[in-house]
DNA sequence: GGAAAAGTCT
DNA sequence: AGACTTTTCC
């Protein structure tokens, strides 16, 4: 028996929103300690984790290790069916054949009940090692989403690099050459445009721009982005809900091979 | 040696926005008293002159004159990668191969750094005769545009009939007709709504509407448009922005073959 | 919360 | 290029 109640169901709208056109199918690994998913994106490339504590639920009941298996555009569809306000259950019984969904209205004036026929997926859940990266930089995820965007107009890569002094993206295309670069800062009127490196060594690494163009389409869950960047280490993104929910993504680095 | 500071960023993305869909290719003739664009449009029917004259840039510096070939695609794709707020700096040394970009946000936090490469373009710059317009009509720039697209749904193209007692501009399709006039007028408390009709001749002219409403584009950059109109000669609309700048389009009447 | 504008997708 | 969706501004 599993059953999760969720008072604030846009979150699990927007993680959707988030991952869908990145991963189809994902197992959701119901746990005493919480939701998680892992997965390949579908040209396995880049690596999507996203875990809900058990904590962010109330109440929260898992009683043995589920893997509920979805279809990731489906339970999509389903949960546009969910008001923003909504407050949303999960249920799945102990066959796991189906994952029930409940939308509850905040007034409680209205009920949606939902179920998702669920299949098997096969559980290919990486271990992802601990890393210490060399540079770890914290800025507005908003930001971080506009200039991903911007220099996809140049090319379809960017350079990463990180030193004290600040980070900056460049690409270079056909017609020209783009570079942004943001200075560490803190903004007393605007917490969330604050931007801070730590850093143990600099960086300069090069990525796909399509793969965290789709990592920025989280950027309506949390105000703040997190890069973690190592040489030749997978870059992971991450975006924080609070304590008790995140969602990650790594990225392998391109090869240097104009150099 | 050229460079040029442009506080009010935006001005040079509505330019931009405004003119790309009818010139693809064109000079940016930068000399000590400003930056000259003139260009026919892509099916050289219609002419654009843009003029922004050094005193609206803080600082402006042009060694020699520079024509700077731009395409105005890759240009207005740069542009895109500003913020609306931003100061723009645009840049180019003697050797004049790129036009470099500068984009300061306004709390200074975030630089980004374009490159553009330039072109070589035939310089055809032509001479405009000065003319004593027999009509000069002054009407908000957002009238100008809501009556050309709307008459643009009776046909394609539109009559302009100037008189002392207003403008009235007709036109005649398939399946009926459509006439609007503006009566000269002031508005007190909407300074730019006003409509003034300055005059020595009554003049009656036909233009295509697939370019009047290409001008009307600029309808962003100043609240008021102005019309020169003259029997035989070349229809003038211009835009003014501040007394720094502005935008100009000629367009050749069509011959009255109806009549 | 609605309308207008921009961006994105087909 | 057009329509739809999304975002921003009022």
């Amino acid at each position: 028996m599993f059953e999760a109640r969720l008072s604030q169901g846009s979150l699990l709208k927007k993680i959707l929103e988030a991952v869908k056109e990145l991963v189809t199918d994902a197992n959701f690994d119901c746990s005493e300690t919480g939701i998680a998913l892992q997965a390949m994106d579908n040209s396995h490339v880049a690596l999507v984790s996203v875990l809900l504590r058990a904590q962010g639920f109330d109440p929260y009941r898992c009683d043995r290790n589920m893997p509920l298996g979805v279809n990731l555009n489906s339970l999509n569809k389903i949960l546009k069916c969910a008001g923003n306000e909504d407050i949303i259950t999960l249920k799945a019984d102990d066959s796991g054949d189906t994952l029930g969904l409940i939308f509850e209205s905040p007034n409680n004036d209205r009920i949606g009940e939902y179920e998702l026929k669920l299949m098997d997926i096969d559980q290919e859940h990486l271990g992802i090692p601990d890393t210490d990266y060399e540079a770890i930089v914290r800025m507005a995820s908003s930001e971080f989403q506009r200039i991903m965007r911007d220099l996809t107009v140049i090319s379809e890569s960017v350079t990463i690099d990180v030193e004290k002094e600040g980070i900056k993206f460049t690409s270079s295309g056909e017609f020209g050459t783009g570079a942004v670069t943001l200075k560490p800062h803190v903004d007393i009127d605007n917490e969330e445009a604050a931007t801070s490196i730590e850093l143990s060594q600099s960086v300069s690494l090069t990525f796909s721009l399509k793969y965290l163009t789709l990592f920025s389409k989280s950027t309506p869950l949390s105000d703040q982005v997190t890069l973690f960047l190592s040489d030749n280490v997978p870059l992971l993104v991450e975006y924080k809900m609070g304590d008790s929910a995140y969602i990650r993504y790594y990225l392998a680095p391109k090869i240097n091979d104009d150099q």
